[in-house]
DNA sequence: ATTTTATTGTACCGATCAGTACGATAATAG
DNA sequence: CTATTATCGTACTGATCGGTACAATAAAAT
């Protein structure tokens, strides 16, 4: 609780937080080709200076929001991943997870930044490649465990399974932010996912 | 092979089909936030004036891109669901479709434009839904015949095993652009479908 | 040869773009 | 108080944008 001492020049007016939630909100609901940085700035809120002072450009925002749009959304099914709990029991979360109704616009941000990756700037290419190979590895423990467990279908290998259940994470995904009802997606999801199944 | 007759002002040097098979290559490869309509122009040799007398604007353009897609490529799915020929058979032809090899660019340019569609024009906006349409009602005849032939397990509902395939294609046309191999998309389609087959 | 018609592309328009120079401002330090 | 430091945003730059006016051209028609 300590009263951090003010530094010496004129206080910051600009909240770097506030702006980065918000033009990961406007990405993810719109899509990253939709406003100049022209607008982008006038819709955040920020003088345009202040923008290139405080990411640099477009590339530094959008690394910003990705960022921001993975503590959010993806470290919590990370973290459905890598509890060490019975696989049966982690599926139906996971499938949740990708079809859930939220306040939140539909689809997933990652997602669409990652089908449009040769159009992203150098450092959020990047930063959605490592996010992809993140979440590819722990689809892939999660899957071993599931093999060990017995819940898996002994004849799958864990990385196929994983890039299956990748596969239609993205098919869920990409549904919902066509719009297609999230139990329409649900039950597509769920019957995909049993063909990983132990005695099928 | 009538030499037509010639009409009466000066005669026209621009060749359309060329110029719409061009653009369709490059929206497929590039995607189509890419180019302005200045390099655009630049790109596929003719003068800015000489495209808007052509297409009215970049709406134009791409309609006739995706017609000119259409007809490469979704007519013959089209075809292979509504030959009157066995489901079982069928069924691995649309999967071949879905995951193939080209010397065309990957994935699918009317997927591409179906998760960009807040991004099109109205002309472009309507086509995409009208063969979004058409595709759907496609597969749900195809999946009623299945259903009569026995093919298709007796428990799924038509409509939902036309938006199930409809789902795995997306997957597996995203997969593809996203340079997935094909033949591990082939794999995760065939297991992915394997769940509609009568006597699971 | 002259007129009529259709297509051509250069050269231009105002608007907007991405990016920044710089003077104003507001705090601390001495 | 004055000096120093840090952040502020107005106002500007040259480039490029989408879109078009219009004079030149090339054919058929008369």
């Amino acid at each position: 609780m300590s009263e951090a001492k003010r530094p010496r020049g004129r206080p910051k007016t600009t909240n770097p937080e506030r702006i980065v939630e918000q033009a990961m909100l406007d990405y993810w609901r719109d899509g990253i080709h939709t406003r100049s940085i022209n607008q982008l700035c006038k819709q955040l809120g920020m003088s345009k200076p202040a923008f290139y002072r405080e990411f640099g450009g477009e590339d530094g925002l959008m690394v910003a929001a990705l960022k921001h749009y993975r503590q959010l959304r993806l470290v919590p099914l990370l973290a459905m991943l890598q509890a060490d709990r019975p696989f049966a029991s982690v599926l139906p979360e996971v499938i949740a997870w990708m079809t859930a109704e939220q306040d939140t616009p539909n689809g997933c941000l990652f997602t669409k930044l990652r089908l449009l990756r040769d159009e992203l700037g150098p450092q959020t290419a990047a930063h959605v490649r490592a996010i992809e190979a993140e979440l590819l590895n722990a689809l892939d423990v999660w899957c071993r465990q599931g093999l060990a467990q017995g819940a898996v279908h002994p004849d799958i290998a864990p990385a196929f399974a994983a890039q299956y259940i990748g596969g239609q994470l993205t098919m869920a995904l990409v549904q919902r932010a066509l719009q297609v009802p999230s139990e329409v997606v649900e039950a597509q999801v769920s019957i995909a996912l049993k063909a990983l199944r132990a005695h099928a």
